[in-house]
DNA sequence: CCTTTTTATCAACACGCGTTGACTAAATCC
DNA sequence: GGATTTAGTCAACGCGTGTTGATAAAAAGG
């Protein structure tokens, strides 16, 4: 009886196994889900497409894998009460601009795949939420989390998807300013 | 010699000419253009799959028909100061529920498909930025017109693309009032 | 060094896609 | 009402997709 097996743990295998991933993130993040291709996966990481379904089961299995985003937000109960809206934004460019993370991956494919969608809204309700809820009272706290989450998303789809030109030009400083102040009013609620 | 020609503007052919367009902006709202495929528009529409591209060249093409939205915004200058805001983001409102709407079509479609997502760029650039740009300083205004549509965009992805939950739940009133503030600041750059 | 295990390659599969061309049915015209 | 133009149907095409199984290459073990 033979069965497929995915690659041991050996130093060769695992990197391969990398390489895989990286490219994998790389695509997905630029061209979303249904937008790359197994093949065009294969071709980054210079290995052959076969190797992708013996290493990941399938594409859904390594997309899943890849786009696990750990926001890795601060504590926002640590941080001077004034500062939450800019600490909020500086950290999510952080997360976005950063190779590990799952989000661009994500929000690329979330518009036109159900699923991709569903996990978003799960980290929503995870991560940033519960974050969010601390900062006014609790019987607002779904609306604000609700308001930041417009603000922040926005901000990512403007200037890492669609690269609105005046959006993609301001400088990091001035977001943080900017949309941290907005932000800040949302999360508190004034 | 013999010629695939589109049919002509018949009362017959006009009804299922709009069938399609209604069936094609409904699938491409929902599940994006590389999502939506010509059999589907087809079947929505109750006819054949050749029709379409019979009466309209090819999907591409149909697309580009579908997704031509007049944003039809209101003169700002018409419109009083301390309220141009909440008028911007109730016209939006309206516009994204409207049955019309390229809108929705447009943004499914952009994260994945770059020609979308240049699109939207051009009708941000032709429609909004010069309806921010009197609000402010000339020296601001691209500035601020880009802010605007970081928290518009932002709202109709987490409303209507994403599904966030409380974003979804919010009643009308309170997204015009609390994102109108935002906005306002934003136009008018305080 | 031969054997066994593990990694990688290759060709092919079944399927769904956009699109086409040959054909039929229906409406229109004189 | 027969001829001609128009709308609609059907089966098929070429292509790219994710995925698989047989097979070769390479590494590891004794």
């Amino acid at each position: 009886m033979s069965m497929a097996r995915s690659p041991r743990s050996t130093p060769k295998s695992l990197r391969t196994r990398k390489a895989i991933e990286e490219a994998a993130r790389a695509l997905f993040a630029q061209d979303g889900y249904d937008g790359t291709t197994v093949r065009d996966i294969a071709a980054r990481a210079a290995i052959d497409p076969a190797m992708v379904i013996r290493y990941f089961g399938s594409k859904d299995a390594l997309f899943a894998r890849v786009a696990e985003p750990r926001l890795g937000l601060p504590d926002l109960t640590q941080v001077d009460r004034a500062a939450i809206g800019e600490t909020l934004v500086g950290h999510f460019l952080d997360q976005w601009e950063g190779k590990q993370g799952g989000l661009p991956v994500l929000l690329r494919s979330a518009a036109s795949n159900e699923d991709a969608a569903a996990r978003l809204r799960d980290i929503f309700a995870a991560q940033v939420a519960p974050l969010i809820a601390p900062a006014g009272s609790a019987a607002t706290a779904p609306r604000r989390a609700g308001l930041v989450a417009t603000q922040l998303l926005g901000l990512a789809l403007t200037r890492y998807v669609l690269k609105l030109p005046p959006v993609v030009e301001m400088p990091r400083e001035l977001i943080v300013r900017e949309i941290g102040a907005a932000v800040q009013r949302y999360a508190t609620g004034q």
